[in-house]
DNA sequence: AATTAGCACTCACCTTGGCAGAGTGCTAAC
DNA sequence: GTTAGCACTCTGCCAAGGTGAGTGCTAATT
């Protein structure tokens, strides 16, 4: 069977029409709503292939139909009109986001707020991965008897701190000597490289410090090592958005989709992917099963040109993809080049 | 009408099957699950009487009575056994809290948790008000060009950083010549007697600085105002367990509830009050009527006799009160000895 | 050959009525 | 004061029937 352009229209007005009001969509429903300028009878013979062809189903027999997850994979790829995003929400992005960004984490975390309540979906907002974030500065401050305050600033901007046990016998000067040895020389190195890296020429140097740097290096490794999931790597904004829809009226549903948004390493599998660029996954195309219903669009937005994290929308398979991808795409542009101008700064 | 030993009896017996089974109860149920010698009828009688003096009450003609608010705070105040905490539950809190206290945060982030997985209801941890916490120590760290980063430690050990705008004119050097003043002269001031305290001497003697120090005050000021909203001083945890009581059944409460969630004012009011010790909120008694449906108990936990922050746990009406509260008290003496002996350390 | 009108059929959804079960309130007996 | 008995009420459940939207098929129309 072939796809010509009358059955394009029509999978096209079932798509559109399903997005909008939720409902099975009918043969009548279409040459209602929809000027094609043929009878319903036509119509539901050309939905009849459409349905062998697998673009849409029937929910159960004598119903109208809704699009399958083949059929939205088509509607994104070849029918759906890209759209621009609005004036008006471009004007609130660029005023509100601009003005909350003294820390990167406020940013994200204001950006997938905005997404969010733009879209009235789920958003998703991925830091960098630490493994691959390039440390800049790092400091030693006294904190208690045998401990101390180790702050690193990343090349993105980020502050961090921790506290780390230094036994009885390092004293926090120490540690100082040592860090400003690595803030001149090493800046700009990954945490990854650094111990294959300029460190190990310290290493040799100063091999009366040997314990110390040992130490300095393990603290950085564990503190950047990839096991740290319960640190807030990734924002979540508008989850009660997906209460309002009307595939979420189950409550067991809302239980196993609330369960997953606080396991953060199921949501960084959701958006994070080898792939440049924007991505929509649809449906079953998730690798986790308890999002079949759902698509998720992501992207990575970059920095100087490096890659750094990725945001996403999610949502239910029936949602309005042409407005989601118009503002990942924009939220995309407008964080890279946020985070750009502020390396600037 | 006078409350005597068997309307008490009858009364426990229908908070206590209430709880557990959360259905109206009757008179049969009462007299074939609670052995207390007397006829349904006799029982009816009885509960009639509860009902007229506002214990309990019908959710509809001809069905079993539920516990009124009322009745709840009657079996709270005297007809509840206190029980003390299972081997068990308090083993688990031991060994898991004491390994998980690298930081404050991260002891109070866990005390929530514990607190929700053993109880099944949502727990609330609030973080030291800040204007009532104490200022220790105090550092500036070069970060890029007119701006440094401020990390300040409290007394209680958290320690926090900011970016703060140190403008063009000032040196990050300059800053911590400030802070080395401050931190051997006033560790322990109260950051809002800050002013009027020791630095106003600083002040004085080197008015020379006075166009710093006003900025390190301000920053300060700034920093720990009150309406740093956005932090994440208070901590929820288990706030999925609210969806498996049958009460939240409806999607709307649920709605509702979690949006609430979301705002960390309404959820401080909540476990926030002035008096010292622990208290138990019954439904209406609550001063938001969304948790009309709720009780919340709360307590104070303290560090080193000083007042330090709340935790509670919030759940329906219908809650087991004696195991809550035994929580919440063991919870509190688990803080409070975790962070003054941390404090010792 | 493609399109349309007409018709029978299906299925979800709503309403209605009947029935069982649990519970109460009242009265009379113990 | 307590209990047994009985009438009454209300919910929850199930089945039956009606309605409406929708389909698939066939025959008529263009």
């Amino acid at each position: 069977m072939k796809m010509d352009e009358r059955k394009q229209k029509i999978l096209k007005a079932i798509v559109q029409d399903y997005i909008a009001t939720a409902e099975p969509v009918g043969s009548r429903t279409i040459s209602r709503k929809f000027d094609l300028g043929v009878s319903p009878a036509t119509i539901r013979n050309e939905m009849s292939d459409l349905e062998e062809m697998g673009f849409i189903e029937q929910p159960h027999t004598s119903s109208g139909r809704i699009p399958s997850d083949i059929g939205y994979r088509y509607y994104v790829d070849y029918l759906m009109a890209p759209i621009a995003l609005q004036k008006v929400d471009k004007n609130r992005i660029k005023d509100q986001i601009s003005s909350k960004i003294s820390e990167v984490e406020e940013a994200l975390e204001y950006t997938g707020k905005l997404i969010s309540q733009i879209t009235n979906l789920t958003s998703l907002v991925l830091c960098p991965r630490t493994k691959e974030s390039v440390l800049q500065k790092l400091y030693f401050l006294p904190y208690q008897q045998g401990k101390a305050i180790m702050v690193t600033i990343k090349e993105n901007g980020s502050v961090e701190n921790n506290i780390v046990d230094i036994g009885e016998d390092t004293t926090t000067e120490e540690l100082q000597v040592l860090a400003n040895i690595f803030n001149e020389n090493m800046g700009g190195t990954r945490v990854r490289d650094l111990k294959s890296g300029l460190l190990r020429e310290i290493y040799n140097e100063l091999s009366r410090k040997r314990k110390v740097i040992d130490f300095v290096l393990s603290s950085l490794e564990s503190t950047f090592s990839d096991n740290r999931e319960e640190s807030p790597e990734i924002y979540l904004g508008g989850t009660l958005n997906m209460l309002n829809q009307p595939e979420f009226h189950d409550l067991d549903k809302v239980k196993t989709l609330f369960s997953i948004f606080e396991e953060n390493s199921k949501l960084k599998e959701l958006i994070h992917h080898d792939k440049e660029g924007r991505i929509v996954t649809i449906g079953s195309e998730n690798s986790n099963k308890v999002f079949k219903d759902c698509s998720v669009i992501s992207a990575t937005y970059h920095v100087n040109g490096k890659e750094i994290g990725s945001i996403g929308v999610l949502g239910p398979t029936r949602m309005d993809y042409s407005k989601a991808i118009a503002i990942v795409d924009y939220m995309t542009f407008s964080l890279t080049e946020l985070l750009t101008n502020r390396q600037k700064k």
